[in-house]
DNA sequence: CTGTTAGCGCATTCAT
DNA sequence: ATGAATGCGCTAACAG
């Protein structure tokens, strides 16, 4: 095992020379500095963590908090952990994943043992206990997600009452008079992250402003298809529909309409909002206001290495605007349905 | 910060005895034992990660390797590692997670700064450049997957080509005697893990061992329905279907059968092989042999603490035997379809 | 600009 | 069964 030492026999330096040359943290003649790159090069140094942390009292971990509810979606927790991920090796950070039953515990041992420097916090609930336990650990933490007791707290999370009014927007510019919001299921209204909540107020709101007809349908647990058919059903005159739902859900929509002879978008506009797009799969063929982990856990992370390098005074929340993505699922309303 | 000195004060006794106590490497009077462990309780004592990496030579930390190609599938990798998470957290590890463009720049690093202890690699490709580099490391690694060439390597898999031939068993004792497997793509055969090319030879030499009919159908890489209507098209004197490929896949597959009129088991009997479940979705309605994470990753992880430990000599590849999850969606062949 | 040195907090070896 | 002392490899304060 090659250490510092070695790199300043090599050099013929001393070591504080070698760790200044490689860290860069004080001055060093250009020419020293390159007789200390060259034999760490050559031994194939790299300073150990565990001596560099202990002496440096910064590990370059940040750890990541994500709750396993049984009925959660892995594939947008695993897009948020990797955005974080790396984010954080552009900053040279390495992510701890914790994700047991208890959060709490995890997220307590990391700051006790000082295990990471912050943490970041994903999926979180509108009343997430977590909230609390941040306020209360000496460690840098940033929610991505804002609970609803956000006091004290550094939060980022996407605008959805603006991507929500954007929707209607488009829907309404172009028309439409009869909307409606396919919604999440009841149980993740209850208890998940309270951006669903959020978006069908929004809905609800924007519509009723600009005095449009408004409804909500919320899946049930087990039924993927199903919502839709029955919506049109009973209210054929909706001619602009918001998706903010499951991703099984969104994907049952097209054949639905399709079922009915009814095209996107001559028959029928959609929006998309805030849902996460997974990679692998094929996008939704709508237009979307998306929920991507781009959007907000690079800059959740460029927050949290400001705090812990001490360049930014925790707190407070931030709200990244929407980004539209067009894919012509909007158009203008038929004139016999307007009638 | 609370240390270790604090906690010997407290308690009235050395630093050795408060380390010894804890960590119950060697013996401690009852009576002295309590004092300490109360004494660290009343301080909210921890040892810090770093001072006892660096004194210990451990940092009960175990790092985490996923590719991530761009089609690949989030939800499966997430739920791997989180198996692999929860699994290390039961022998006190935590997990560090590896997923930059370069995998292998990050074990490497992982290795050479000692951050983790050992190292466990997923989603596991045929020709894996992980394998060759893992030779070359100090650092124990085991590999969830078999890589062709895995001389040396210690790897840890289902047994697939159990799993095949058993699925293919039950439609053969069933009285099937023409046979489909749906495959994945052509891309994901080419370069993803190997094992779906294992499963599509094991059909081939399974049914003709026992003079089946068989077919393998592929789908395209942008449909996810279609492929069984252009089988069932082409073969419609296929009575037994084996799956093994994306979900959406075989989430279409269900509908498909459904739009020609046939019902699972009675006019088509289906089986699913080394598909991974998906917390929060429904469960294929089929019988199935599934590539759990359960199956592999606690016992990668125990392996892999036990290499760690010197408990276990590394080197060998383990297959697990694949468990049969019965949902009744195989049946006797109807008379008039084996004429 | 460079070298010397004192810890960082803990595990562990050697005494007792 | 317990304590004292050593050092893990590195950073940073101090001294030139």
């Amino acid at each position: 095992m090659v250490t510092i030492e070695d790199v300043a026999r090599e050099a013929g330096v001393s070591i504080s020379t070698v760790s200044y040359a490689l860290s860069g943290k004080r001055a060093i003649s250009e020419e020293t500095r390159r007789r200390v790159v060259a034999a760490a090069e050559r031994l194939g140094y790299m300073p150990k963590a565990a001596a560099r942390a202990l002496a440096g009292k910064r590990t370059h971990v940040i750890a990541v908090t994500t709750p396993l509810h049984a009925d959660t979606d892995h594939s947008a927790h695993m897009a948020f952990a990797m955005a974080v991920t790396t984010a954080a090796r552009e900053h040279d950070f390495d992510t701890l994943l914790l994700v047991q039953d208890d959060e709490l515990e995890g997220m307590r041992r990391t700051a006790a043992t000082l295990l990471a420097d912050g943490i970041v916090v994903l999926d979180v609930a509108a009343d997430d206990a977590r909230a609390e336990l941040a306020r209360q650990l000496r460690c840098p933490v940033v929610f991505v997600g804002v609970p609803t007791d956000n006091e004290g707290l550094t939060c980022i999370d996407l605008d959805f009452e603006r991507a929500t009014e954007e929707a209607v927007e488009a829907l309404r510019t172009a028309g439409h008079r009869s909307l409606a919001l396919v919604s999440q299921g009841q149980d993740v209204i209850d208890r998940a992250s309270n951006y669903p909540l959020r978006i069908e107020r929004t809905f609800v709101a924007a519509a009723e402003r600009h005095g449009l007809e408004a409804r909500i349908v919320r899946p049930r647990p087990d039924t993927s298809t199903g919502v839709v058919e029955a919506l049109l059903d009973e209210h054929p005159d909706v001619t602009g529909l918001v998706l903010s739902t499951r991703s099984e859900v969104a994907d049952a929509v097209g054949p639905a309409l399709e079922r009915r002879g009814l095209r996107v978008p001559e028959d029928m506009s959609v929006v998309a909002v805030g849902m996460t797009p997974e990679p692998g799969r094929q996008p939704l063929p709508f237009d979307s206001f998306p929920l991507d982990p781009q959007l907000t856990c690079p800059a959740a992370v460029d927050l949290l290495v400001g705090i812990i390098e001490g360049r930014v005074v925790p707190g407070g929340v931030q709200l990244v605007p929407p980004v539209h993505q067009a894919r012509g699922s909007v158009a203008p309303v038929r004139m016999r349905d307007v009638r």
